[in-house]
RNA sequence: GGCGGGAUAGCUCAGAUGGUUAGAGCGUCGGAUUCAUAACCCGGAGGUCACGAGUUCAACUCUCGUUCCCGCUACCA
């Protein structure tokens, strides 16, 4: 087992092209929290790390449609991602960006000098070009008919129609998705970094000495290892990112996967601009990458193949990398907007940060997907955080205040129930260190929550309230173990819920406290005066949680609607087909509805000859039917007639059908004689 | 299509190397209690462990097949 003096963590460099969700927070962000500030409380040697993700395509083509520059768009979304962890408690040592100039400075070091020792490969090939913007395109930016399935949208790299993979030359009639023209070959040339030469070393690393990594990390890296490793593309087409530093390489900047993870150490260095080496090259150096699933094979393959072609780094110790948060039931998605933003929560919920990072813990997808919903996290903030944790507190301060003016009563003589109690909570101690370092979050969480259990039941069985009436002395006893467990839970909860902590800390008036003292009852001294009780945690009411399930469900309507495509046109008919359809405008002289018929409405039409009788299927649309009398309608008038539910309808009363299948009937705008035929 | 991960109580999830009655929290039902945000505390009910075969004395656990969800598939980032 290797001997390590300091830990560098890292998180995945949030894309800066959106805000960040309650999916980044679950997946990467607040797990990597807890690890740090835990191992800041046990007095390690920690830094973490973290910045914006700012290069890349996506960011350049959400530019154009805006009509502003690539670094406009970045510096908005930095700047509210920033704020975001800011206001979550997640304790970066620094949060940078990869448009810094430490960044490109250093960046450029490293590919020069994997460069200068031979470590890349160079091949020319043929890729698309959109002359009308002037820039080579991505595979995702070709557009065309699929030769499979005719599907018109097919992507240069897949059709999402039937699912074949596609390269962008399979595509017919290809169509450039930035600018619409037709798109021509051209000649580019494009560094690799050739992973096949890594392939044996990383096998050996891994696959034999890292079986330690979590199952879903394991799975995909030796799935990966034995398909065999090919050389991947370290350069692309682009005016937007790092320059290539070497000659015959203008118009090229670094693939944004490479760029990227240098981000880690380019913030290292930017924050430390003299001692940034230790934490980077050192061999007692731990290094650890928190991220999602759709990072894995870059973390533990890519990235340490490029740290090992550089030569002088370490290479991470694990990835403990989660599976996908989504809500209610659904993928959590930036572009559908289907997500809880974390800028947005805060404006719903002032000051309730600890709950969601409880709620995003309790549930986190550590193994497998896992499903918010709004319900969840109200069970969890009334029934856990309010009746449990927050509860204890306030019976424990409020007994305090009742009977010793708010001052830590003296400690009497311990009874055998006092002493198994305390041995329960010593043991919580061990069990979320134990669990921490595994990076098992979910279930460390659940243990500190037991410390809040165990003072709950402490306080049930021991009934300071009646021993009141009989021996102060017992209660004085049974009170100030109660504060100190108080005590223990600020403590035990700090990597979890660092707000909660720092107000609890100031209710016991504690100066400080630190890991170790965690299973100890000497945190508060006798004589101590606490502050005034607060509430911990209030309750959410029902009312709030439906405020937000409805925004979602507005989300998704506003979804179906934008998604809604008009059906394509059917076959020519001649005008002699046409003139066999009779249109005619008529005035509702009756509607109602039919019984015991859910759809249907009955109308009595006057079409200007006599009187005749429709059913129209669109009782859904129009609740109120008689407000339809006296209005006219469009029907068709020469229908065969035909019985539904027993009555005869003579002809067919003509309507819309909206995006949402809302049936909307078809008037004439102005006022016309019964029997106009339309034309 | 190929590969990887997953499918376990009403809900959200745990279940090293196969071994007697499969766990937790919430919810639910019953009891007790009143210091506390109608909260806490005690107890009960609830599962042919996705489906179908196979290996084995023994399968939630191993093998094969099927279905569904998610991810990766090398120029989406």
């Amino acid at each position: 087992m290797k001997e390590f003096n300091r830990t560098t963590v890292t998180s995945a460099l949030p894309y800066a092209n959106g805000p960040v969700h309650i999916g980044h927070l679950a997946g990467v962000y607040v797990p990597a929290d807890i690890y740090v500030r835990y191992l800041r409380l046990k007095g390690e040697e920690v830094l973490f790390v973290g910045g914006s993700d700012e290069h890349g395509v996506p960011i350049t083509i959400k530019a154009k449609k805006e009509g502003v520059t690539p670094q406009d768009i970045v510096n908005r979304y930095h700047t509210i991602i920033k704020k975001s962890f800011e206001d979550f408690g997640i304790s970066f040592d620094v949060y940078s960006r990869t448009t810094s100039p430490t960044h490109k400075e250093l960046a450029s070091d490293i590919f020069k000098t994997i460069y200068e020792k031979g470590g890349f490969i160079e091949q020319s090939s043929e890729q698309y070009y959109d002359e009308k913007v002037q820039q080579f395109l991505a595979d995702r930016y070709i557009t065309g008919k699929c030769p499979h399935c005719g599907n018109e949208n097919a992507y240069g790299d897949q059709c999402e129609s039937c699912g074949t993979s596609l390269n962008p030359t399979d595509l017919i009639n290809p169509k450039s998705a930035i600018s619409g023209s037709v798109p021509v070959m051209r000649e580019t040339k494009h560094w690799y970094l050739p992973l096949d030469q890594h392939e044996a070393w990383l096998r050996k690393w891994i696959l034999e000495d890292h079986k330690e990594w979590k199952p879903n990390v394991y799975g995909q890296c030796k799935s990966w290892l034995d398909m065999g490793l090919q050389p991947r593309a370290v350069s692309r087409d682009l005016d937007w990112g790092i320059p290539v530093p070497v000659e015959g390489a203008e118009g090229k900047v670094l693939y944004v996967w490479f760029d990227a993870p240098i981000g880690y150490i380019s913030n290292t260095k930017e924050l430390l601009p003299d001692s940034w080496e230790k934490w980077w090259k050192a061999e007692d150096t731990r290094l650890l990458h928190f991220i999602g699933k759709d990072n894995i094979v870059f973390h533990c393959i890519v990235f340490p193949a490029m740290l090992k072609a550089e030569g002088s780094y370490i290479l991470p110790e694990n990835v403990p990398a989660n599976e996908f948060l989504n809500l209610e039931g659904d993928k959590i998605s930036t572009s559908r907007n289907w997500a809880v933003w974390l800028h947005e929560y805060l404006e719903d919920f002032p000051g309730k940060q600890d709950v969601l990072r409880y709620v995003l813990t309790a549930n986190a997808p550590e193994t497998k997907d896992n499903d918010f919903t709004w319900k969840d996290f109200q069970a969890r903030n009334n029934s856990e955080l309010v009746a449990i944790y927050g509860n204890f507190i306030n019976r424990a301060l409020v007994l305090t205040h009742k009977f010793f003016d708010g001052k830590v009563p003296a400690l009497g003589e311990l009874t055998d129930y006092d002493k198994q109690t305390l041995e329960e909570f010593v043991h919580v101690k061990t069990d979320v260190e134990k669990l921490l370092d595994n990076f098992r979050f979910r279930d460390a969480q659940k243990e500190a929550m037991n410390l809040a259990r165990i003072g709950n039941k402490y306080l049930a069985d021991t009934e300071p309230w009646k021993v009141a009436k009989t021996d102060m002395e017992r209660v004085a006893t049974i009170m100030h173990l109660s504060l100190q467990i108080a005590a223990n839970l600020a403590i035990a909860f700090e990597p979890f819920l660092p707000f909660s902590s720092e107000k609890l800390r100031c209710m016991l008036n504690l100066n400080s406290f630190d890991w170790k003292q965690l299973g100890h009852t000497n945190l508060l001294k006798t004589g101590d005066q606490l502050g005034t009780p607060e509430l911990l945690f209030e309750k959410i009411e029902d009312i709030t949680i439906e405020v937000q399930v409805q925004k979602l469900l507005d989300t998704k309507k506003a979804n179906e609607a934008a998604a809604w495509k008009a059906n394509s046109v059917k076959p020519n008919i001649s005008f002699e087909d046409f003139q066999k359809i009779d249109i005619r405008v008529g005035t509702v002289l009756d509607c109602q509805k039919v019984p015991k018929a859910d759809k249907l409405l009955q109308f009595r039409i006057a079409d200007g000859i006599e009187e005749r009788t429709i059913l129209s299927g669109i009782a859904a649309y129009y609740p109120n039917p008689e407000e339809l009398i006296g209005a006219q309608v469009c029907f068709i008038a020469n229908f065969e007639p035909r019985k539904l539910r027993g009555i005869f309808s003579e002809g067919m009363i003509l309507s819309a059908e909206d995006a949402d299948g809302k049936l909307v009937l078809i008037q004439p705008k102005s006022t016309v004689s019964n029997g106009a035929e339309v034309k």
